[in-house]
Parts: C-alpha cells; sequence; structure tokens
DNA sequence: GAGTGGTCTAGACCACCAC
DNA sequence: TGGTGGTCTAGACCACTCC
C-alpha cells in the first residue's frame, strides 16, 4: 500500500496542490511504477479527509503534465514509457530512397515496430501562407496536397500533409494516393527534380481537438509541429510537409557541422 | 458584445466541452482576438444557464490548449500571439564565435529583442545517465555543469545546463560564471579543442513544476527539450548541453542535405 | 453489482485587481 | 468597493469496467 503524507492547512500552498506534489514525488521515486493504478478517488478522499473535487483537482494536475493517464471505470494510472521514434535527419538520404523503402520506414523498423500507414488522401487544396511562400506559388489553390496519417503498433503517432507545386505533381504522377515503392521523394526523382537538401523548422504546442482525436492523444501530450521543405538541385522548393507528432514517441535528431 | 450560442442538452457532448468548442470558436475565427477578455465566468453562467463548475471546466480546457490565459482578478484573455525566436543550426558557427558573440545572441538581435541571461552557476555536480554516455566519462560527478537561464524583454525562454568532462573544463578554464567573449566554445577552441560538429536531439513534453516556476509558464505551454552534444576534430564529446525552451517562444531551423 | 472516473449542481470563502 | 478568478464543500446521477 502507497505511504502517502497529509495536507498541511496551514500552509499556504492549497491542499489540492500538496496532494498532487505527493502523488507527484511518489511517481518520480518510483514507489509508484510506470502502469501502476493510483489510489482511487474515494480512498484519496478518506485518506487526505477532503472533498472529492480536490483530490480530481490534483489528479487533474498530473494529467496536464502527462504524467498520469484516466482510464474511466478503471482508475488513473501511471503512464508506460512509450516506445520512442528515434529520427535521424539522414532518413531521407538517397540510399533509403533507392532500396525501396520510404522515410518513415527508417528508424522504425530497427526496433522492430510495424510501421502502418492509413487515412491517405489526395486532393487539390486551398492552403496557407505558411505553404504557398515556401513553395513561391502564387495562388493558394494551385497545390496538390497528399495526406496521411502514420501508426505504430497499431498506435497513431504523427499526421502529415504534403504540398506539391501543381504543375510538378502532375508531372511526377502523384495524383493517387499510392506513391509507388520509394514514396514520394522517388517520383520527384524519377520525374527530374534530384533532391538537394531539406530544411526542418521544429516548434511545439499543445494539439488541437481535431489532432487530439486523430492521435488518440492523452491530455498533457503536446505535439512536435515540423515544417519540411525539400529543395531540387536547381533550389526549386518541391515539397513542403506540415506534420504533427506525438512528441512523447519522438526524439528527433539533427547534426550539422562547426563551420 | 461576443455572440454565443446555446447548450444542447440533447446532444451527448457534454454541456462543458460544447461550452468550450463556442468559445474555441470564437477564438479562431477571430471574433475573440488575441489579447481579447472573454466574458466573464459570470456572464457565461447567465448566459449558458449552468452551474460555475461547469464553464469553469470549459475554460480550464481552453487554457490546457494554451488558447487562453486566466488571471486573477483580471478575466480569461486571448493568448497574445508571441514573439518567436527563429533559431538556425548555423548559429554555432565559427563566425559568429570569432566576433565575440555568443550563441544566444544570434537570431534574437534581428528582431531588436535583448537577450538576457541570469542564474549563472558552476559547479561540480552529479548527472545522469543521459549525459555520461555521451559524454564518454565514467564516474557521473567528473563532468562541471554550467547552468544559467535566458531571457528576452524581461520575459524568460530557455533554462539550460552545459556539461563538460572535468579535465576539459580545468584545461579550458570553464570554472567561473562568466565565460568570456564568444562563450564556452570559444573557450574550448582556445584550448585545443577545435570544434568540429554538433548533434542535437530535440523532443517536447509538458514541462515540471520546477520549469514551470523557472520559466513563469502558464498552462498548456510545453517545452522543447533540445539535448546538443558538441564533438571536436577529433571527435571527442566536450559538452553536453541540456535545455528546455518554452515552445512557443521558439522555431528551431535546421538544413541538411539529401545526399 | 460493486467500484471506477466523468459530469453537474448550488452554495461558500478567499486573494487579487481596478477604480 | 465591486468584480474577477482560485479553492473548497457535500451532495447527485451517469457511463464504464470487471467480476
Amino acid at each position: 500500500m502507497l505511504e502517502l503524507g497529509q495536507v498541511d492547512r496551514t500552509v499556504d500552498s492549497p491542499p489540492y496542490r500538496q496532494i498532487a506534489g505527493m502523488l507527484r514525488e511518489a511517481v518520480r521515486s518510483g514507489r509508484l511504477a510506470p502502469g501502476e493504478r493510483l489510489p482511487s478517488e474515494t480512498e484519496l478522499i478518506e485518506h487526505f479527509g477532503v472533498a472529492r473535487m480536490t483530490v480530481r483537482q490534483a489528479v487533474q494536475e498530473l494529467r496536464a503534465e502527462g504524467l498520469v493517464i484516466a482510464e474511466r471505470g478503471r482508475g488513473v494510472f501511471v503512464r508506460p514509457a512509450p516506445h520512442v521514434q528515434r529520427v535521424a535527419s539522414d532518413r531521407f538520404a538517397r540510399k533509403h530512397r533507392t532500396g525501396g523503402n520510404t522515410a518513415s520506414d527508417i528508424g522504425v523498423e530497427e526496433f522492430g515496430y510495424s510501421p502502418e500507414v492509413d487515412r491517405i488522401a489526395v486532393t487539390r487544396k486551398k492552403t496557407n501562407q505558411l505553404v504557398t511562400e515556401r513553395l513561391q506559388v502564387s495562388a493558394a489553390n494551385n497545390v496538390v496536397a497528399w495526406s496521411r496519417r502514420y501508426l505504430v503498433d497499431g498506435q497513431p503517432v504523427e499526421t502529415a500533409v504534403s504540398y506539391l507545386p501543381l504543375a510538378i505533381a502532375e508531372v511526377a504522377q502523384i495524383t493517387e494516393a499510392d506513391t509507388g515503392p520509394g514514396g514520394i521523394y522517388a517520383r520527384l526523382e524519377e520525374a527530374g527534380h534530384a533532391l538537394a537538401r531539406f530544411t526542418e523548422e521544429v516548434t511545439a504546442r499543445m494539439p488541437t481537438p481535431e489532432e487530439r482525436r486523430e492521435l488518440q492523444l492523452e491530455s498533457g501530450v503536446p505535439v512536435l509541429s515540423v515544417l519540411r521543405t525539400a529543395y531540387d538541385t536547381d533550389d526549386v522548393a518541391v515539397e513542403v510537409c506540415v506534420s504533427a507528432k506525438v512528441a512523447s514517441a519522438y526524439v528527433l535528431e539533427y547534426e550539422f557541422p562547426a563551420r
């Protein structure tokens, strides 16, 4: 049975915060192991002698931190250590492409995961300034959007939309969901757009409600927002990819010279 | 006055979620502009005909998304668009160093911000496996830790701790808070450790309570967790920097070849 | 059916801010 | 001083999970 202290009402820290602190300490110290169940609300109410809303507020704080996960009808559990994909920036190296693998296969296979892609759709789409200014296209509907969702072990981990200038997409015949072996980049290279370099712009934020649904996200898990631009050897931007990755499932690796 | 709909009790979506949805839509559509105040709890209670805890739960959802900020005694406000630092991976280029600037100056100055550093401390410190395995040091206390906090416009935006093998730190005389012009990397190069390359490992998570305090973080703002390793021309890891950046204040930029 | 968390109500007192 | 959000109480009904 988990040992917990008592609330000190003489201190200015409110009871719910003290309770959250004690539970957090129990998790951090390992007295509550990943996957283990926290005391139920009823137990916490009796132990601390507070109202239900007070213990709920404490647990809510831990949920927002991503430390625990509540499951209706079952209990509140310490978040199990997730499987993390380490994604290196050489995942787009040509050697991988010519082998028939797509970039998403790399970094996953070594861990024995089974990567999947679903909800693939190709549309002509209006888009935003972020994309059009990077693709150097004039009108917002002169782009083809190729959207999909990635899953690992059946769990969604990323949503992504690639935008290509309409003219380039038609030549490269990227107008269908199945982009063929080696993926979209192999098609671009076959169409004469040999790739030279990529840029990635990375930030993080809390998911939108749509992303929470699409990625089946628990509270307290941010998304890594990655905006990748691919340039061909003529330094023309041929693709912009906007993706939202479940932050707890990814580590992005980059290497660069000191110059 | 802000127009809002009514709660539909026949729908299975709970009232608090419907209210959150209406407020979110008002923000997304611009009817509630950044910096603008939301209707007060009292106004929302009267408009929707619900209990106080119900409107609080709705607002809580928007806070967790980082969409709004509550200020005690004043009201709840749409989060103003933050100043964002775009941080390019060439910020460690030698040309910057020899000019007497440190990496943190780059990318800030162009925007007219005034970067500051405070809470600088140099200690010998025990550290974790993450650091020792990258620095290839045997014992965890054979490192010097140089910790500091960065601020822009008086707002904290990043905490960082650099770890150096004890032997290297002593030769490079990095044992005091003031690392001198050009910073820690300039001292390393003077001490014969010419820098060759960096790796960065990037992920995101919700802040710990300590980070929330140090970075004065509102609810709903994650941190970008960046682990940078610096290698000299002998491919020896000479520094590991562990940093937590306020995600809403940063975009990290990387460039890499298609190879 | 017993136990779990999810949602809601109708109050209460408080600290803080602006006027 | 009046309005704001922060915290707390003591109930209630519900949907879900597991036995």
